[in-house]
DNA sequence: GTGTTTAGTGAATCGAACG
DNA sequence: GCGTTCGATTCACTAAACA
């Protein structure tokens, strides 16, 4: 790295901006560490090697027979090798990256990340409702296409809003298969001849899944293939910040214009659906400090079979065995583990309820004080 | 090579029998441009870490055998490029190859496929009915895997029965998409205890859908991971020869008895993936993905008495419940169930209109999908 | 016999916070 | 840093058990 460039480096990231150049040299200049989210569709049109701005590598493995076609793969997985590492340094620890290709290049891409340090979290194939029909009729339709989730790197504490995707599946798990149209009609950007203004433009609707489901409102998605913007476009609209990265200037105006007249969504429509890890962690003890329970008072298993008595320091004594309420519930069922909160019942008035309804009230109460 | 598999190298190819051994060994003592198809389902390299317990506590049965583990990506790099070259050796110049995987090995897999001289035609995703949720909710549903149909080079005149597939797909093109459901039921092969003979087979849905499409009667299907015998079980049927590899005995003899038991051109085994669905679900929050409805908007109940708000993840917000559109309309009815898409409505140009409209819309779109 | 409820299962890289 | 504890989390389908 150049002085000049490492200078760069220790500027803040320009949010909202759209930096034109070419996307390697553009992202070793940002800051590390300092990305929530990278979404990247990069280029797969091997015939363009002299566009991958790599000397062509001479060394050739003499043993293959095909050794202009795997130097060319060469090059390719060159290009992709740097550009995967210099997004990578830019991603906080706990960032994600969503890359999207098709059968030309989503294989090496996928080898490649997994070789950087990546671990893919999940494949995700977008099945386009309305492809492009093969017209010669010697292979299949090609009607999807591949994208590939994964965190920095192992063990990574990743952001996935499952809860708000599961929303949006009408209340089931959100599967690895996604059915969107093509980007077509009013959302389709042309020229003043009314040619497309870009040959790939992806739809909203993809993106708008990829980033509810993995960011929160006020992250930083980058997108070093920037096109004409999408990504820019629908993070604005939901209230994340957006870094764009462009070689094309044709593509940079498309893609200014175009993010200029989003205005983002109202914040609370931007809230979704959490899970209840969310919420605070509440003591079982605090329902004994606060008198909701009380110690000597007893509790009931789901199903009734087993019973269990309070004790002031709000662990509970059975038959033959006290701990936690989660530990003696485990223990009278013989499993691994066990919720106490949704296990455990008391009877009040003749009926029995489940002690989960007060922890609710105590964090219903909290809220109250903070909001 | 030694002298001896050089001997046996020029051997006749034995159809219809399954050989025992490594399989990378074995094809190298069969004689090169013999085979038709090859139809490969490798080991996945999963790379597992503690046990899964489902949400009832019982215990995820695991593929943790011997044969899927490698010590790290070089290991099984090394073995996928191995035997992959030994398969193009047996391949005829017009012959093919599928390859089927997740993402913890299919981009390795495909990147080698390319390094290889193969040239890959479409790659297929297998979209299955019902697969195993994520239990934790840490991830999407791990939905679907992949296939990579491939030729022996670039050029060559593999076959493909358009036509066939294309009747198998109620006289439209066959995508590359492919909704099966996963193997379960009689069809899959039980021990005498009543647990799985084989902890991956696959549908012979899956196989038949292969074998018809890119070969034809007479046809030679080779299978270096035979298992249990899916492919030979299918080619049989569909009067194709096979021949399988397989290293563990016990697979071996689960296939040869399945095998035996097979009489070709059984009709009631054929495709059974040709009734018509019922109309297909769409989620609410498809609308705001697609831009149709945007977050912050109204919808007013039927007979305008309520009002709520959409968010971005495809609930509703109202002025003191948030959910489903069926949830909130439930609520404000004081019903036990409600269906939102009748219930709400939202205004455009002064007109009030029901969100129904809008799926409508969807559906239309999806027509000419018959998956 | 017939309809209903309960149990089981599938290629899975399936925590996080506290002390 | 590491061991311990808390406690969140499932869809489609089959088949046996039950009423």
């Amino acid at each position: 790295m150049t002085k000049k460039s490492k200078q760069e480096a220790q500027c803040v990231l320009p949010r909202n901006s759209i930096l034109a150049g070419d996307c390697i040299e553009v992202m070793n200049s940002l800051p590390e560490n300092s990305v929530d989210l990278i979404f990247a569709d990069p280029p797969y049109n091997l015939q363009l090697r002299g566009d991958l701005n790599r000397p062509d590598n001479s060394k050739v493995d003499a043993v293959d027979d095909h050794w202009d076609q795997f130097d060319s793969f060469q090059a390719y997985d060159e290009f992709t090798r740097d550009w995967l590492a210099a997004a990578r340094r830019l991603l906080k620890p706990d960032g994600a990256i969503w890359v999207i290709g098709s059968y030309h290049n989503i294989f090496r891409v996928g080898a490649a990340l997994q070789n950087t340090g990546y671990w893919i979290l999940n494949d995700v194939v977008w099945r386009k409702t309305n492809p492009m029909p093969n017209f010669r009729g010697k292979r299949l339709t090609n009607a999807h296409e591949t994208m590939i989730w994964a965190s920095k790197s192992e063990g990574a504490k990743y952001t996935f809003n499952y809860e708000a995707l599961k929303s949006l599946n009408e209340g089931v798990q959100m599967r690895s298969d996604w059915v969107l149209p093509i980007c077509t009609g009013h959302e389709r950007l042309k020229d003043e001849e009314g040619n497309k203004a870009h040959p790939t433009q992806k739809p909203q609707s993809l993106l708008h899944r990829v980033i509810v489901g993995s960011t929160n409102p006020g992250d930083v998605v980058l997108d070093p293939f920037f096109g004409t913007g999408t990504t820019g476009a629908v993070a604005k609209m939901l209230g994340r910040d957006f870094v764009g990265i462009e070689r094309e200037d044709s593509y940079r105006k498309y893609a200014e214009e175009r993010i200029a007249q989003i205005s983002p969504f109202d914040k609370s429509a931007l809230e979704v659906s959490t899970s209840k890890r969310a919420a605070p962690r509440v003591p079982f003890g605090q329902l004994v400090e606060r008198g909701m329970l009380q110690p000597g008072d007893e509790l009931y298993s789901a199903g009734n079979r087993f019973k269990a008595i309070v004790r002031a320091d709000g662990t509970l004594v059975g038959k033959d065995f006290k701990g936690s309420i989660h530990q003696v519930g485990a223990h009278y069922e013989g499993a691994p583990s066990c919720n106490g909160w949704t296990y455990w019942h008391f009877k009040r008035d003749g009926q029995i309820i489940s002690i989960d309804v007060l922890r609710q009230q105590i964090r219903a109460e909290m809220e109250g004080r903070t909001n």
